[in-house]
DNA sequence: AGCACGCCGACT
DNA sequence: GTCGGCGTGCTC
């Protein structure tokens, strides 16, 4: 009888998976995938998960260790999370021992034993009073257990010790058989009180996500903001759970966790949980447990909670599926919202994907018949959609971004005790310093970029690397005193609006102004207290913050997605234009968005306002298509960097050699080429792309030629990482 | 990623 | 004469 060779993910970046025998031969407890394991590696030692069981392996038999110990009786991973957690390895191209210690808790990975159970408490279910009314026979324990918990209501596992010394097996045998079930410790407050009647289209799209809740079937709601789409969601946990099922939901990474997180919790009756980045390790701990054991009904998570095991899945839901946060853009570059769908399908469970502004992915599988598409048009309340006005910039004049029309719809809106938005992509004050007698100008010496005046301090910061220098009168390089301060940042509109308009109140909002903790929430309460007549911020003020009071949203530079490097940079664009604009008209008062541009007439631009997005999408589609881009084509991006400046070059024309080399049809290489910004925090980078018609000729290339990579000797001369899918080329 | 082995400069 | 620089190689 050959022993089992067990197959660890060891947390090291090496794309394999490393064979050891069980601790001693002969060893009888049971062995199977997703138990942790201490290993012997190397000179040291390490803790892995147990992927896979074979009976034999690739290795020589001398070779083989033993493990060390087998830390869990029971596997800390379900087989659907292992199965999860091994594609995503195979299909990001990302070795599986990082990915496996890279999305467990923390205090998991260093051997800690997953939460205890201690406060569980026990049910009887309506199956469990049914059969203990008509008698259990057979199992005398068994039935003074149930009949305790039909007694009390539920009992807690300290009572059940006290009840019976071997109280856990009956329990199990219990819940295995459907008559109790775990539920919450405290017990549940029926909340339902604040349920908003739904509109005819909230309530068709209700419906037909509970008309196939056993099935995989996956949703695009797309609805405008303040449309309703969490009182859709709501809808359908509220049903999911009800059938015993947990719900998974993914939101942005953005501080609005909290207030999301409040709103589940007020209008559900069952546990809610959540899983983001701001928690304890504990707190996390807590949370992937209780997702783990079934204690948690709901969890609500940002992109990391896509990998934490569930009990009974029975919904997943995307929040913002257009929003770039749920591709990780480093290390293991996962998209967590694909990841999502590829759950639902495992689970045989539906998935919504909710956006104002859907991807053009999502709205490609529409168009494939592949996602059912569920639109939400009107906004609640009966709101108006805002008017969209472009500003033509050409020959007006105009004063720290400000031009005249804005002035005066600033002023028609203080008037009226409404407030305004202001969108400006870029922190600081100006985002060059330029010597006007020589034309020097303040760059970062470690990066290919100019540092950003912030007049606050007086610095100058690099917002690549973060370099920070003194501001300075004169010109370092001529000593004139000519220096001049070019373009605009939100400090120095936010300032230029407080000297043009007396008494205007006005408050900032970009990483800056709202990196101190408590910062943020702080601002968002002076707004809805009427303390601040208009926000000017960046991207953030596009993240789903309700200002009910917002009348007035410009977009003081729309130029710059027009004629982006990415190829997604036009849709960059239109969501996040549609998303700010989406800020401007809550409530009863219609919305106006202004919009500055150099380019009136810009194609897209013209769709986008007249025709809207659906249409821009449509045109943006068709144009993909032809170019065969994404996602008509299927992408990977190999990045290198290195203080040489030549390596990552000469490395990835090796890599390219290879990729010719193998000359695969459906495959072809692009570059390399410098990326965009070639030297960043004083190193050199460079990338290669991999244009694959499609995923499937992608994943059939990418496994035997990133292995040729690794053993290129130019490749230990720089750091280099594989992209899968990228949604930023630079 | 660690960790060790290995061969060349400024220090007691 | 040694401490230590990081290049190279390996991990079941």
């Amino acid at each position: 009888m050959t022993e089992p060779v067990l197959q660890v993910a060891v947390p090291v970046p090496i794309r394999r998976r490393f064979d050891y025998l069980p601790p001693r031969p002969g060893w009888t407890p049971p062995l199977r995938p997703g138990v942790r394991v201490r290993v012997p590696f190397g000179r040291t030692s390490t803790i892995g998960v147990v992927v896979g069981i074979a009976s034999t392996s690739a290795v020589d038999a001398p070779r083989l260790k033993r493990v060390c110990d087998v830390i869990d009786a029971e596997p800390l991973l379900d087989p659907a999370t292992l199965k999860l957690l091994t594609w995503a390895s195979d299909y990001f191209q990302h070795p599986i021992g990082e990915v496996v210690a890279g999305t467990l808790p923390k205090l998991l990975r260093l051997g800690r034993a997953p939460k205890s159970e201690r406060r569980m408490r026990y049910a009887a279910s309506p199956a469990g009073a049914r059969v203990f009314a008509e008698g259990i026979a057979g199992a005398p324990v068994q039935a003074r257990l149930l009949g305790l918990m039909l007694d009390k209501g539920g009992i807690s596992e300290a009572a059940l010790a006290a009840e019976h010394r071997g109280w856990r097996r009956p329990l199990r045998a219990l819940i295995a058989k459907g008559w109790a079930e775990p539920v919450q410790d405290s017990p549940c407050r029926a909340r339902r009180f604040d349920r908003p009647i739904l509109n005819a289209e909230q309530q068709r799209a209700v419906d037909a996500v509970e008309a196939r809740l056993e099935a995989f079937s996956p949703y695009v709601l797309e609805g405008v903001t303040s449309s309703g789409k969490t009182e859709v969601y709501l809808r359908v946990i509220e049903e999911v759970v009800a059938r015993g099922r947990q719900a998974l939901v993914l939101i942005p990474e953005i501080g609005l966790t909290p207030q999301l997180l409040a709103r589940f919790q007020a209008r559900l009756s069952c546990r809610v949980e959540a899983l983001h980045s701001g928690l304890s390790d504990g707190e996390r701990l807590s949370a992937w447990t209780h997702a783990r054991n079934g204690t948690a009904d709901v969890l609500v998570g940002t992109r990391s909670a896509v990998f934490a095991p569930l009990a009974r899945p029975g919904l997943f839901i995307v929040d913002e599926e257009h929003d770039l946060s749920f591709k990780q853009q480093d290390g293991f570059r996962y998209s967590a919202r694909d990841l999502a769908v590829v759950r639902a399908r495992d689970a045989g469970a539906p998935i919504v994907l909710g956006s104002a502004t859907p991807s053009l992915e999502a709205i490609d599988n529409v168009r494939r018949g592949r996602y059912h598409h569920l639109v939400l048009p009107r906004r609640a309340g009966g709101a108006s959609p805002p008017r969209i006005d472009v500003v033509d910039l050409r020959s007006r004049p105009f004063d720290n971004g400000l031009c005249d029309v804005l002035i005066e719809a600033l002023e028609e809106v203080t008037a009226r005790s409404e407030q305004a938005l202001l969108f400006i992509n870029r922190r600081g004050y100006a985002p060059r310093l330029l010597c006007h007698a020589c034309g020097w100008v303040a760059d970062c010496g470690r990066c290919d970029a100019h540092l950003v005046l912030h007049h606050a301090d007086g610095r100058l910061r690099c917002h690549h690397c973060g370099a920070e220098r003194a501001l300075i009168a004169e010109c370092p390089e001529c000593g004139s005193g000519d220096v001049r301060r070019l373009g605009l940042g939100t400090e120095r509109v936010a300032g230029a609006l407080e000297s043009r308009i007396e008494g205007l109140r006005v408050a900032r909002m970009d990483r800056d102004a709202t990196r101190r903790r408590g910062a943020l929430e702080a601002v968002l309460d002076r707004v809805h207290a009427g303390d601040v007549d208009v926000v000017v911020g960046t991207q953030m003020l596009a993240k789903g913050h309700h200002f009910p009071n917002v009348t007035l949203v410009a977009i003081l530079d729309a130029d710059g997605g027009l004629f982006g490097i990415d190829f997604r940079a036009t849709e960059r664009m239109a969501q996040l234009l549609l998303q700010v604009a989406g800020r401007a008209g809550r409530g009863d008062r219609p919305g106006r968005v202004l919009l500055q541009t150099h380019h009136p007439n810009h194609p897209l631009l013209r769709t986008l306002v007249l025709d809207g997005y659906r249409k821009f999408c449509e045109d943006t589609l068709d144009e993909r298509r032809r170019a065969r881009l994404p996602p008509f084509a299927s992408f990977a991006l190999v990045r290198a960097e290195a203080l040489q400046r030549d390596a990552p070059q000469s490395f990835l024309r090796d890599a390219g050699a290879c990729a010719s080399a193998r000359s695969h049809p459906r495959v072809s290489v692009l570059g390399p080429a410098p990326s965009p910004m070639e030297r960043r925090a004083g190193r050199y980078r460079a990338q290669l792309l991999v244009d694959a018609a499609s995923r499937v000729a992608l994943q059939r290339f990418l496994p035997g030629w990133i292995a040729e990579l690794e053993a290129l000797p130019s490749a230990r001369k720089v750091r280099w990482s594989v992209d899968v899918d990228p949604q930023e080329m630079v």
